[in-house]
DNA sequence: GATGAATGAGCTTTCATTCAT
DNA sequence: CATGAATGAAAGCTCATTCAT
């Protein structure tokens, strides 16, 4: 029951690790192309040019957005949700590093990028509200807190904990994401009740 | 007394200005010399290659970052103190936005880069735990405030803040530096109390 | 009786209408497979290369050629006669014009090819010369009309126009082939007599 | 006092001649590097790009074009002055060979520049039909001589020569200048008179 | 007999850098 | 000290052609 890969996937997942590795410009159609274990022009058969294969990442990335919605389940313990929040956050950006990673670091030569990227944390900001706002209603969470604030700040928080975790590794600021959650994200909810 | 701007300022400035704008590999060499007003090999006559116009925004910000420290005098409030904080961050990553860019989008390409790029961070956490733990001592912080957390949260919170802000700008997430401040800032330290 | 059209007619008319428009180099095997609607690969099952495609083009110049004595059937009235002949080579060229054009455009590719580009003015030169000699003994042209020089004026005359015709054509020189005979070759006659 | 030949021309010279041997695309810039003996990024420098080097001939076509007028000078004998419009177009297609033929071969891909290079021919007619319109009064020229079609008439038959001695060269129908001026011209001015 | 996938050589162009003046 | 001219290497991309199915 071998699963084939095509070469589109080889091709993609080629680029998807340089990108993260080197960035786009670094990321030359040559390199790719021997990553791939397939000839350099074969790339340009598959995929009109460099930039399509961006486009292709990005189009995967938007429509697992879509499904983030049915992602979290709110347990009712503010605690638990919050950590719910923060990991679906962070399994996304593991799963989509590279568009993650080039969404900083080439915006200017995507403009439109950035604005997709975006669309994570502001997804999960409206989500954060909406809960909030329930748990608020329900005594969960403290009358006085205030919920837009809040939840800007905590999406603030978990973004920097990515940009940390992807960017600045190995520098001594760095947690692993079971330590950021059981630490600090447990510690940002305590506040909340 | 008219202050007189230097060759070696002019294609700094013209780099810097590249730099952000554009990224490390898309800034060339010409458009650099184009921008500086003075020919592409001046500026190998000055910098011996385009790595060394890196090394040397670097040691600017080395050297500026040891005043970061006269910076900080606490006034003993909790809100103004943290506020304090955060637009130290705020004016030294405006006033070096270039290469804190370059720190997360050229990063591989400079290993070291990120390295002192972090610094700045790490040493505010460092000044953020001393303060906090006199603060505690004095009673203005709660007793129970888990001060490496806490700290780590800060930092975490506000250079998510300053990835929003340089990054993801005009995207619908970010908030001015003074909104920030006024709102995020104080409802963190608010907790604190 | 719907005349099934086979694949290397398929290609062949689709080489030989780029050909006209875009010349040899532009005419790549990716469009005329396009052209033609065939997959690419094909196109090299029925033609060896693309050299290929232009020697079969020649091959039917070639026998076609073999058939204009015969459509010259002289009226013994110097001015249709001519018209006749400017005629012929127009229609030839019509037919051929794909060949007509890299024939011109491309010689330094198929220096073999110009040779065979030629066979037509030169047999026609011939025709005319063995026409005039008639003519010339029967009277109805002037006895010090020098045969060979006028023969090659002529022949050089037409292929001037066809070279006007194809090439420069919307330029402001060109006549259309009616009124060319019409009125040049009309009155090229009337010099004879 | 040795005439300095710049890398401007050398590039050019370099151009033109393969230009005139192998047509444009089969001109590629490493050839013509390499002939005229510099790098082939140095052709970069001195010329945007390879269409540049086209519109470089261009422009001194279209300069020199300008003097044609002075170099006619009317004599009052009719077989002088034609053979001297001959002469006049063969030396000047001489010194442009390289890009009248592109004009012919490549046109489709330079549309503009076929309406250049048959400004030539156009401006010889205008030449033509004026100083044949002064020669018909002054009893020089046939009064029955219809002028528009005798000028056309000579103009393609320049052409048709132009056209077989560049192209058609050593195929058994070209004839030298010489002797096309002294045998062909001449006849065909005899008819004017 | 026709196709889709793959290839290597070659294209035009831009890069960071060096050299002579 | 600054410049203009030159360079080799490498970039993204297209070409005609072959091979397995």
């Amino acid at each position: 029951m071998a699963q084939k890969i095509t070469t589109d996937e080889k091709i993609l997942n080629a680029f998807s690790k340089l990108l993260e590795e080197n960035g786009y410009t670094e990321t030359t159609t040559k390199k790719i192309a021997q990553a791939a274990g397939v000839n350099e022009s074969t790339l340009f058969r598959h995929f009109k040019d460099k930039e399509q294969l961006v486009k292709e990442l990005v189009q995967k990335y938007m429509s697992d957005i879509d499904t983030v919605n049915a992602g979290f389940i709110p347990s009712g313990d503010i605690v638990t949700d919050l950590m719910r929040v923060a990991d679906l956050y962070n399994h996304f950006v593991e799963a989509h590093k590279a568009l993650f990673l080039i969404g900083m670091r080439d915006s200017f030569q995507f403009p439109k990028l950035k604005e997709m990227i975006i669309q994570l944390p502001m997804k999960l900001k409206k989500i954060l509200v909406f809960w909030m706002t329930e748990m608020k209603h329900s005594g969960e969470i403290n009358g006085l807190v205030n919920i837009e604030i809040t939840a800007t700040n905590y999406i603030t928080l978990i973004l920097g904990h990515a940009l940390i975790q992807n960017i600045y590794t190995d520098t001594g600021l760095d947690i692993s994401q079971v330590d950021f959650v059981q630490k600090n994200v447990r510690d940002f909810a305590e506040h909340l009740k």
